[in-house]
Parts: C-alpha cells; structure tokens; sequence
DNA sequence: ATTATATCCTGATCGC
DNA sequence: TGCGATCAGGATATAA
C-alpha cells in the first residue's frame, strides 16, 4: 500500500534510470486509462519528483506525466535487453495480467501494474502540477505550531485527520497508527484537543517514522514492490499495525484494533493517552 | 463550512 | 471442492 514512503521510493529509483531518457510510445491495455493525449505522449524526460503521493515524470516541452499508485501499483522498470531471436521482453503470467500500462523509452521500458486498478496515469502541464501543495511531513519544517494551524478546529479523531491529504500529504493507514504509537497518543482523541506538547512530539514522530520508513524502501505487506521489483523493509520495524493482539512493545499489553472512517487502527491502550 | 459515507476494483481468506 | 460473504485501504464524489 503506498504511502509517502513507498512513493518516495520508487522516485528515487525511476529518477536513476529516467532523467534523460526518450520517451518513444506509450500503450493503454486498460481502457479505464486510455487517452489520446497520452498515448501520443513523446518527449525527453528532465526529472522525476515527488508531490505527496504523486510521482511526476517531467518531460521537455512543458508535461509530466502524472501516477498515483493508489493501494496495489506499482512502476516496475525494464531495461532493455539486446536483441535476440526471441525478441521483447519477457513477462512474468501474474504480472502480465495486471498490465495497465507500458512505457517504451530509448533505454527500457516502465510498466505499470496494478491489481486492483485503481491507480491513475495522466498527461499535464507540469506548471498546473506545481500548484501550492499542502505540507509534505518529511522535512523537519514539520512542528507542532504547524500542525496546530493545520488541525485548527478539527474535531475528527487524530488517526482520521492524519489521513487527509488536503492538510498532510503521504501519511496513510499503516503509518498513522506508527507514528501516534510512537508518540503515545491516542488514535481516538480529537485533534483540535491535543496539548502543545503532544503536537511537538507527533509532528517529530511523524517526520522520524516515515524518514525511518524512507530509508528501508518502505513497507510491504504482500503489493508493493521497488522498480526493481525488490520488497521494502520497514515491514519488520512495525511495532503495532497488523499485530493485534500481541503485546505491546513497549508495557506488553495486548495490542488493540478497532475501525475508525472504515479503515483499521491498531494501538496500546495503556500507552497511547 | 466540516464531517461521514459510498464507491471504485480484485484477490485472499473464511465459514459453511 | 466450491461458493458467497468479507476484508484490504487511497482518494474522491456525494450526502448529511
């Protein structure tokens, strides 16, 4: 499930290999993303980047091309091989099935994938791109005055207001029950209630947990993959997500779930207030 | 204005 | 062995 991690993950990689490489043609295999616009998409690629959850691939001549990998994508990079009596490149069936889209580019070719098709792909101008973003939590621009500004007077659960991409983007399900665990804070409590001093320590557990989750190329749980096609690590550094039931790290409680806006929290009761 | 809910999809898993 | 129900969660459209 890509998060702010995951996302920034795949940039990091795709810039390696993308900036500087000719974009050739493009094809659609899923009607949901077939367009014109795209599929007549040519042009040399100057930077791959990062906004939010959105990895942009900027082109000359003034477009990106803008992915959202949503809950299974995943762009998987192919160099190309020398030519043989085959020919193509080889893929692998599971793969092939969830196809969407390929790229051909002078050097190899990017395949997006995505199982459950909700990932998007589309062509825009990069300035429209750039329009003013909310506040990307990696950077240690992240304080509690500023989340304090953010929430206002939100009156939604922690968990549920840390998912808003309108406010903070990156952060999703997974590493919002991370960090308020890190932070020993409360999923349940509202955000317009937390202390000055609760903000300062979840803006610096939010910053610290994905940072964390940066440098272990991110978590994956069965879907996600590097363009490389390698999992992520920070899997095994999850202290509360998916371990109900099991003590709690830190007083050995039992670790709860419960459902907040349909989606799964996992807390320690004893140590989160 | 903010907040809650339904929707988009497919595969894995579970109970019968 | 299979079959239907349920769950997984990012973001948006729509409802309240």
């Amino acid at each position: 499930m890509p998060e702010l991690p995951e996302v920034e993950t795949v940039v990091r990689r795709l810039r390696a290999v993308l900036v500087g490489a000719k974009l050739r043609s493009t094809e659609c295999l899923d009607p949901k993303l077939k367009s014109r616009k795209l599929t007549r998409h040519q042009g040399e690629v100057l930077q791959v980047r990062r906004e939010g959850k959105n990895i942009l691939v900027d082109f000359s001549g003034g477009n990106s091309l803008k992915f959202h990998l949503r809950m299974t994508g995943n762009l998987i990079w192919e160099k190309a091989r020398t030519k043989t009596a085959i020919g193509g490149a080889i893929l692998h069936p599971s793969t092939e099935a969830h196809l969407r889209c390929r790229l051909n580019f002078d050097r190899g070719e990017m395949r997006f994938i995505d199982v459950r098709r909700f990932g998007t792909v589309e062509l825009a101008p990069s300035r429209l791109v750039r329009a003013e973003l909310p506040v990307d939590p990696v950077e240690d621009t992240l304080t509690g005055e500023v989340l304090q500004r953010l929430i206002g007077k939100s009156r939604q659960a922690i968990k549920v207001w840390l998912l808003r991409q309108d406010r903070l983007v990156g952060v999703g399900n997974i590493y919002a029950s991370e960090i308020l665990f890190d932070c020993r804070v409360d999923p349940r409590r509202e955000a317009a209630a937390l202390s000055p001093a609760e903000l300062k320590a979840l803006a610096r557990s939010t910053v610290k947990i994905l940072n964390k989750a940066i440098e272990c190329c991110g978590t994956t749980f069965s879907d996600f993959h590097n363009p490389d096609g390698e999992s992520g690590k920070f899997q095994s550094f999850l202290k509360v997500y998916q371990h109900d039931q099991q003590p709690c790290r830190r007083c050995k409680s039992p670790i709860k779930r419960l459902v907040q806006a349909q989606r799964s929290t996992f807390y320690c009761a004893k140590c989160q207030q």
